[in-house]
DNA sequence: ATGGCCGGTGGAACCGGA
């Protein structure tokens, strides 16, 4: 089963490419994210079609997540516990059955820019670093759930968190940026310490894997890019594991989304 | 060497992204 994580900014403006990738790649599950429509915009027709279940968690303008999956979608949620509040379209999760079950949870997380600290290097309760910190403490309750279950799951998605300095082509750029501060990057490796493995880089060791570039500067021409597309599995999935990627051509495609497909192929 | 974008909204410039 070929599970990927895609943040195709803008389902509208993207579905012709999201199709065209999907005729080749063939994932079983897409978990996507800034579809920026509300769940009618969605244009359920031609996944429909090449036989994809579609789940939608979306709202105007902005964030919006979704799952395709050739098999049927269960037990669908909507939105990451914690937080009656909170009404960013951010999280989905649904469990589809292979050989076996697997819990998929698809992520949106928020990019926490700008950086606002007080003089205390405390983040300012409001503010968008403050919300970002505060909803991967909200994902490390989910996950510490997820593990408790024992059962094959993951959590993929737009993590917009940059993990080590060999996940930047220019590190030393996003110092103090939301997605590389320690804080940010103390969150992410709390989350992961707590058992999951990280498809990718547990694969491959090498620098330079990277699953953005922006659309300024020429990023996509000097590579300069980052990685903050990941999918972390609970030891009962990373067991399964077969294969992972990145597929970096699809970034210099016409009007490509500024992220790239991120993939992991389970036995199940 | 330097600077460079894009989608959605709504009907012109903004907002938000990373």
């Amino acid at each position: 089963m070929k599970i990927a994580t895609f943040n195709i900014n803008g389902i509208k403006a993207r579905a012709q490419a999201l199709l065209d990738w999907l005729d080749e790649a063939s994932p079983d599950v897409v978990l996507l994210q800034e579809i920026k429509s509300v769940d009618e915009g969605f244009p359920l027709e031609p996944f429909e079609d090449r036989g994809y279940n579609v789940a939608t968690h979306g709202q105007k303008s902005f964030n919006g997540v979704a799952i395709l999956s050739k098999l049927p979608l269960e037990d669908v949620v909507r939105g990451l516990p914690g937080d009656e509040a909170d009404d960013q379209a951010r999280w989905i999760e649904a469990t589809v059955v292979g050989k076996q079950a697997i819990r998929l949870c698809g992520l949106y997380l928020p990019n926490g820019n700008p950086v606002e600290i007080d003089a205390g290097g405390a983040p300012v309760e409001g503010g968008k670093y403050a919300y970002k910190l505060g909803w991967m403490a909200r994902l490390k309750a989910r996950a510490e759930a997820l593990l408790a279950a024992e059962e094959p799951a993951l959590m993929a998605g737009d993590y917009n968190i940059i993990p080590q300095a060999e996940d930047a082509a220019r590190p030393d750029d996003w110092r103090e940026d939301a997605l590389f501060r320690l804080e940010s990057r103390e969150a992410f490796r709390r989350v992961l310490n707590l058992g999951f493995t990280e498809a990718v880089r547990s694969r491959d060791p090498a620098p330079g894997l990277y699953s953005f570039w922006d659309y300024q500067a020429g990023a996509w021409q000097k590579n300069n890019g980052i990685r903050i597309d990941h999918l972390l599995l609970t030891p009962q999935a990373a067991d399964l594991m077969t294969g992972a990627g990145i597929d970096k051509g699809v970034r210099g495609r016409d009007k490509p989304s500024d992220h790239v497909p991120v993939w992991v192929e389970l036995d199940l």
